[in-house]
DNA sequence: CGTGGAAGG
DNA sequence: CCTTGCACG
């Protein structure tokens, strides 16, 4: 769907009333479900601001800023694919850090205004139980995955078309457990979305992370082997030292590790991906989707590039533009968009 | 200080710098000195609500209602003791749950507006090296009583005049890590400010709290047998069922059992005290001093009477008045006022 | 329902 | 710094 006059969401479509946790695809590892009988609703939830699109102009926040900054961007100067055709797909990444919190902020006014055909939340934070009934987004499908441990990791999905089969999980519990990956298979490709596990403080997880790493690579190549994938996510690493404010003194922090480092070379080598946003960017300095909250780091701009859209191969014919949304606020990461022909 | 035009605080003072923790009273029980380095200071701190006198008018809000609000009550229309004299000190005691969220939504607004000669504040929940500086107010003395365990109990004392000597606890280890008492000495009376233990839900520190009681009354008839004495604070017990909204419902909840109410009764008998607001006003219902914030019961006033001032009989010769200051907010629980003659 | 602290990031 | 569950009331 190309842009509009006014990028507003189909309304013919039926309103998506599912935020269906089974899974009927084949790969799917369903988290299972611990209906906490809905009632333990939490206070703050009535809070949550409107999403009321007369109101999306003035009221959400989006952090300091206010939502209608992002009005007034431009979000429709995109390249075009190799051969010359333009974009009538967008898929956008967004690590939310707290899908409750996010939406209290206006997250969902983003939606409504990006429009983009897929997006992939991370680390929701959110349990079924507790999920606010403003998530469900008339003209976009919704599918969720958990983390076990309430608060924890989370992804969510909307998509404007069902996809025709959705399953959850890595097929290893430890990782399954966590609400870490999504898979969603279209006619054409499959779509990834992914909260790659983090490291930690003094690296505590590093080995966890790890043994993730060679999991997930095999996992995208038999994905691969079938269609072609769009891996969206928190891949928590900044590959190389372009992705990162300060590279010298992060060496042995968190996802710029050696280890994290090679891992996602690795990733992207062997299962012949393109981190896309870098494929049309090569030297562009100072991109990043991540900034911590501590110390103003954003308004200095002190980032990482922790977030990605990567494509097989096959796809690049198909590639268009990648864009961070570095002006959108609402999490302590940013969107990541990614336009393409297909 | 009899209310003046405009009631503000005795600039001519030397303002406070001390926030002392130390003891120089023979009853005293000094809280050990958990000095944090102070550097912990936490997030939040800055974004406390200025009390800048010039703007108290407009800026703070007290829960859902502004400031304003108390400026218009009428706080003048004050009784005289049995033979007719006015009024000249104002003691005034108030849960503030939590005193950072407290000073945030403006309560050193009401300290300025009320102006007491005494206040007295319980369920700070804040330990020192956490003290928003704003706490510092020219014109009063303060002193704190610290919860070994942060984030519980704690007491405060605003002092227009220095007491002789403060001390901190009732000499039995197992209240005094927990920021309990305070007894501040002045020339013709004990000022004892007092968080009495809860109960807890079903009841599972009613032992607690029964062990409290007679230790709390024997310290009361001690300071009684020098100096008369008042006790402020929040008692945790509505005494009788004139004394709370629902009493048939509340009989084994905490704060409304027979055995805490007994207590209370004990408490008044056994060391001559007087529940000065229940004296002055023995048929009046609906004066409570504490509301739950679930389910608006603030609004239907369903609520508890559990803070007192109560005086020692030698003392019913200089009491004038005992005011509930039901409209204030900022807390769970509202101020509760007495004036004196002395 | 609202305050605090703890863990995770 | 910020969001989440949790303990306490």
């Amino acid at each position: 769907m190309p842009p509009k006059k006014k990028s507003k969401v189909d309304s013919s479509r039926i309103p998506s009333d599912d935020g269906n946790l089974e899974s009927d695809s084949e790969t799917g590892n369903p988290i299972e479900k611990k209906s906490k009988t809905a009632n333990e609703k939490k206070s703050k939830r009535k809070k949550a601001l409107s999403t009321d699109v007369d109101n999306i102009k003035v009221t959400p926040t989006f952090q300091n800023k206010t939502s209608t900054e992002f009005h007034e961007q431009d979000f429709s100067n995109v390249s075009k694919t190799p051969d010359g055709k333009k974009w009538n797909i967008k898929v956008a990444t967004w690590n939310v850090d707290g899908l409750r919190a996010w939406i209290k902020k206006g997250g969902l006014a983003y939606l409504e205004h990006e429009s983009p055909d897929i997006l992939c939340l991370q680390e929701t934070k959110c349990s079924e139980s507790k999920l606010p009934k403003e998530v469900v987004v008339p003209g976009y499908h919704t599918y969720w995955c958990f983390s076990e441990a309430d608060g924890h990791a989370g992804l969510g999905l909307y998509t404007k078309v069902k996809p025709d089969t959705v399953s959850y999980g890595i097929r290893i519990p430890e990782f399954d457990k966590e609400g870490r990956l999504i898979i969603a298979e279209y006619n054409t490709f499959y779509l990834v979305n992914v909260y790659v596990p983090n490291s930690g403080r003094k690296l505590v997880t590093l080995d966890k992370r790890l043994k993730w790493n060679p999991k997930f690579q095999e996992l995208i190549k038999d994905l691969d082997s079938k269609k072609p994938v769009i891996v969206c996510g928190d891949m928590n690493v900044a590959h190389q030292e372009i992705d990162i404010a300060n590279p010298k003194s992060n060496k042995r922090n968190a996802g710029f590790t050696q280890e994290e480092r090679d891992g996602f070379s690795e990733l992207l080598k062997s299962a012949c991906l393109t981190d896309c946003f870098r494929h049309i960017h090569p030297d562009v300095k100072g991109a990043f989707t991540f900034w911590t909250y501590l110390a103003n780091a954003r308004k200095k701009n002190i980032g990482w590039r922790l977030d990605y859209c990567l494509l097989s191969s096959k796809l690049m014919a198909n590639f268009c533009d990648c864009c961070i949304r570095s002006e959108v606020y609402g999490s302590d990461h940013c969107p990541v968009v990614t336009f393409l022909h297909l």
